[in-house]
DNA sequence: CTGAAAGCGCTTACAG
DNA sequence: CTGAAAGCGCTTACAG
């Protein structure tokens, strides 16, 4: 393997040049440019870019935390951020959390190893600081010493710049969509209790009912764990009620698709008997049965953006933290237009 | 932030000492080890992995190019990867190729940058090779200058280490399967025409036929792209025979999918009027309808088991050319077994 | 536009 | 078990 060395001295020049050749190739002369690129060429040469990362103090990647990759709403949304990284020349690592939440801190361990430039929160959880908070001054702009940007669930108190929709404005359009419809029981299928998502998307279920004078009916909300199977126990729930609801907003498209099954299951007819709406728009809610109405999330342009923030925090041009509002939009399926 | 210096400093060693303990603890006494451990807390000092990285001349991560990371079929492999390597303490870099393949190529060239110590091809292609093969010499066991692995889709001719499982065995058994079930007129909607899964699973398909002394109708195979929409036409296609299918099996679960679709669209039933088996078993095929009858591949294993591959290259334990079978299973549902 | 030289923060053979 | 010193391959202020 070459070093920048064997090339300035192939084309006789000092590695000063050789490397101002690679980064900022205008401040050299065109002749010894090009003379360094013919000897660049004949040694094969590459630049060794973990030298010049330790010159420059930075590593050149960001560290994207996943709660699961094999899940694709959010390898979706890490396939915006590769996208944006490469136009911008950022490698990306991935940290998958899998079922020990406390990998998170193995992760932010790694990024002030310098094994990343900064980090991309996908979980919904920021990583313990190691640096307690001085009372009395305010929070630290970057409590863990690099930048940190979050995607698609907000995290209370944090601080954070974030990236995602307006859950609330979409869950009540949502939720209008049905009461359009001429539905009045509508029951929703909440996730889990503690999540922010869970919570804002609630509000507005609570909003659009509300909004045109309903009240949900005893029993009518239910939580689940954003799983298939948690979306059947809630239909089981809900014919127990005294008053059945003629129409179900989910609080995601797997369980508004657990919902269907079940509905199917008890001889009940999608969306005759009861119309369905989910959250998200996952690749699997255009070709379930029937197709499922829902909100649809731009994922890889959250994606995208979350990157682009990011380096922004790394040059440091940004400074206070931002929240960027990304348009979600309701997408009709047959679910609840039969 | 703290450097090893100062660390030095305060434990009133030299950094030799602080190095090793941390790289080899054992050879650092445990009164001194100590010392040094305080005094890296009390700093709240981080070891530079950049540093570490240059001078011992690697870079501690592994680059895993994906066709398409938003498909959970090589997300769960990227998942097994990424576990791997955790247990390993390598990183992991993700290279989403998206619609332009000659982003491979950007990825080969990252790694010879150094950006990672090896590369990880989930892609069915290599990178082309910028040293051209010697005449009358064997092919270079490393013609990249690094090691690499193959996952899934067997490179011809490329001599790389590979981790997959028998697609003809498992394309027989699932024919087979139909067969036993009584089928005689049993299609096959195959993947495009120059793919290696492609022919391996047709080989497959024709072994299973032929074993029972049956060959195929005419017609009865056509090639799709592994898209639903090409598993939807393949069933128009299917209908115009003479001899209608009574089984297919498709090549993969998203074909089987459409497949199913346009069948219901057509007001047949399955498996009563057709019944259909893919390949795959990704997430969805279970919960579709009805759920899938198909080949399981052990996705999460094939990347763990890449992932050691290739992290025993990189030690340079093991020479030669290696392919590693690992077992699929077929999963009886629903699709034909009414 | 170019070069000499110091420096980035570690690791490691060598010597003791 | 520990240290002095060279080295990993770049980058960059400084000077010319």
């Amino acid at each position: 393997m070459s070093r920048m060395r064997d090339v300035a001295e192939r084309a006789g020049v000092s590695t000063a040049t050789v490397s101002r050749a690679y980064s900022s190739p205008e401040r050299v002369s065109p002749e010894v440019r090009e003379r360094i690129m013919r000897a660049a060429l004949d040694l094969n040469y590459t630049l060794n870019l973990v030298a010049r990362n330790l010159s420059r103090n930075e590593s050149g990647a960001v560290l994207v935390v996943v709660p699961d990759i094999g899940n694709p709403f959010f390898s979706k949304i890490l396939k915006g951020i590769e996208s944006r990284a490469r136009d911008l020349s950022y490698s990306v690592l991935i940290g998958d959390i899998g079922s020990d939440p406390g990998q998170i801190e193995t992760f932010a361990r790694d990024v002030a190893a310098r094994r990343a430039d900064g980090l991309i929160l996908l979980n919904g959880r920021a990583p313990a600081l190691n640096m307690a908070e001085v009372p009395g001054e305010p929070p630290r702009e970057r409590p863990l010493g690099y930048p940190v940007v979050v995607v698609s669930e907000r995290i209370p108190d944090a601080r954070l710049p974030t990236v995602g929709i307006d859950n609330v404005a979409a869950a009540k359009a949502a939720v209008l969509h049905l009461i359009e419809a001429g539905h009045r029981r509508v029951a929703h299928i909440a996730g889990p209790v503690a999540n922010v998502l869970t919570k804002e998307r609630l509000v507005g279920y609570l909003a659009a009912m509300r909004s045109v004078g309903l009240e949900p009916d005893a029993g009518a909300i239910v939580h689940g764990d954003f799983s298939i199977a948690s979306g059947r126990q809630a239909v089981r729930a809900f014919m127990g009620i005294e008053k059945r609801p003629s129409a179900i907003f989910a609080s995601n498209d797997e369980m508004a698709m657990g919902a269907i099954g079940e509905l199917k299951r008890l001889g009940l007819s999608v969306p005759g008997d009861v119309a369905v709406v989910g959250f998200d728009d996952i690749e699997f809610s255009e070709i379930c049965d029937p197709p499922l109405t829902t909100i649809h999330q731009p994922r890889f342009e959250m994606g995208q953006v979350a990157m682009s923030l990011l380096v922004r925090r790394l040059r440091g041009d940004i400074q206070g933290d931002e929240e960027i509002v990304l348009p979600a939009e309701l997408i009709v399926r047959a679910s609840t237009t039969g």
